[in-house]
DNA sequence: GTCTTTCACCTGTACTCAAT
DNA sequence: ATTGAGTACAGGTGAAAGAC
């Protein structure tokens, strides 16, 4: 006998409710110890809950299909529908787990603000395990959600790390308490605008060729090393446009005010994005110091629509500049926490993978069968 | 040619309306 | 009152266009 005989195929609708959530403007909300939830996770608190106990939230408009848990009784919004223990007899955590997966987001009636329908959510089928199954799989999901959040943890600890190893060797950029003499950024290697001379800039003739075209959002999303591209120039893009060699160091100063990347490759990038030349290890020691003190250069941007710096000004900021041989030394560090970070990127995605598959095969039942019990 | 500003577009929230 | 769907708007992003 296999336990997946008790298991029933039904309609979603036939053993939940969606309640539909309650508008509460952020100038009503006061902070408390309710979480505040709109159809794309969490976003104020409230003294006062509208659901009962734990709740599982669903995106009703805007990012219709998302699924949220709260662990208490919160507020969900009026873009939002929720269940809780008033609208189900299942375990609300396997229903949060089942519709993550169920693929509500697919349900977008196209309208002028994507919304999803009741109607439609509750015609979609899934196999309903007895409880004590369903309790089975939020076990199961639960230990492999929880590995899942340590290693990302972890990964993104490995980002603020490369900034320790900064402020314990050389202390703040802000106050140089070791006294390291300062140099201006612009005389610690080449910087230089991306060129993009041709007009229109997006003339197509100028792209979809060969050579890589690096966009800000490229660098801003880059996680410190530019690592993949997804437009190019044509030889006529190329023409008009500089390449710059693997190697570089990229500023964004429009848009995304100074996140900075390390070319991998040799790429093209247009005049909202800078690139430092130097030797690797400067490179290294500006990026991390960029890091440091992006904020206060995005303060420096005039507060216009859209936030721009100059060449003249990176150019003209202060750097501290240790010895050659401390700032290679740091490279070293640096460069080795990116190979275990690396690996720990890798560890998460195939955490992700086997999360995808363990769901898929317990949702089916197919865990219990193999067990031929 | 370089730098700044504008604008189109996207997402999500607050509020409204019409049909039932 | 409930439900599905619309408008208005805020805030953000990034490319296009304008100004110098």
């Amino acid at each position: 006998m296999t336990k997946r005989t008790a298991w029933k195929e039904v309609s979603l609708g036939e053993f939940c409710e969606f309640k539909y959530g309650k508008s509460l403007p952020a100038k009503e909300r006061v902070a408390g110890a309710y979480p505040v939830y709109g159809s794309n996770g969490q976003v104020d608190t409230h003294i006062s809950p509208l659901s009962d106990g734990p709740t599982v939230i669903i995106g009703r408009k805007g990012s219709l299909g998302e699924v949220a848990y709260s662990t208490t009784s919160c507020w969900p919004i009026d873009t939002t529908y929720y269940v809780d223990s008033s609208a189900t007899h299942v375990d609300l955590r396997w229903l949060y787990y089942r519709l993550r997966s169920l693929g509500l987001t697919e349900l977008n009636r196209a309208a002028a603000v994507p919304g999803l329908s009741r109607s439609d959510a509750y015609r979609k089928r899934l196999l309903l395990p007895p409880i004590e199954q369903q309790q089975e799989i939020v076990r199961l999901l639960d230990r492999v959600d929880a590995l899942r959040a340590r290693r990302r943890a972890a990964t993104a600890l490995l980002d603020d790390l490369t900034q320790s190893i900064f402020l314990d060797m050389f202390g703040s950029p802000f106050t140089n308490p070791k006294e390291w003499p300062t140099s201006r950024l612009g005389d610690l290697g080449e910087l230089d605008r991306g060129v993009s001379k041709h007009r229109p800039r997006n003339d197509p003739k100028l792209l979809g060729g060969p050579y890589p075209l690096i966009q800000t959002g490229d660098v801003a999303n880059s996680g410190g090393y530019i690592t993949s591209f997804s437009s190019t120039y044509s030889e006529m893009g190329l023409l008009q446009s500089k390449m710059w060699p693997s190697g570089t160091l990229c500023i964004t100063i429009a848009a995304n005010i100074a996140k900075v990347g390390i070319l991998e490759f040799d790429a093209c990038f247009p005049d909202s994005v800078v690139g430092f030349t130097a030797d690797k290890s400067m490179s290294q020691y500006v990026r991390v110091w960029l890091l440091l003190v992006q904020e206060s250069i995005e303060r420096l941007a005039p507060e216009s629509a859209q936030k721009n710096i100059n060449l003249q000004i990176l150019r003209g900021l202060p750097v501290p500049r240790p010895p050659d041989e401390l700032i290679a030394a740091f490279a070293e560090r640096v460069t080795a926490t990116r190979v275990v970070a690396e690996r720990s990127q890798r560890q998460v995605a195939e955490l992700d993978d086997l999360f995808r598959s363990v769901q898929d095969r317990a949702f089916r039942g197919e865990l219990w069968e193999d067990r031929g019990v």
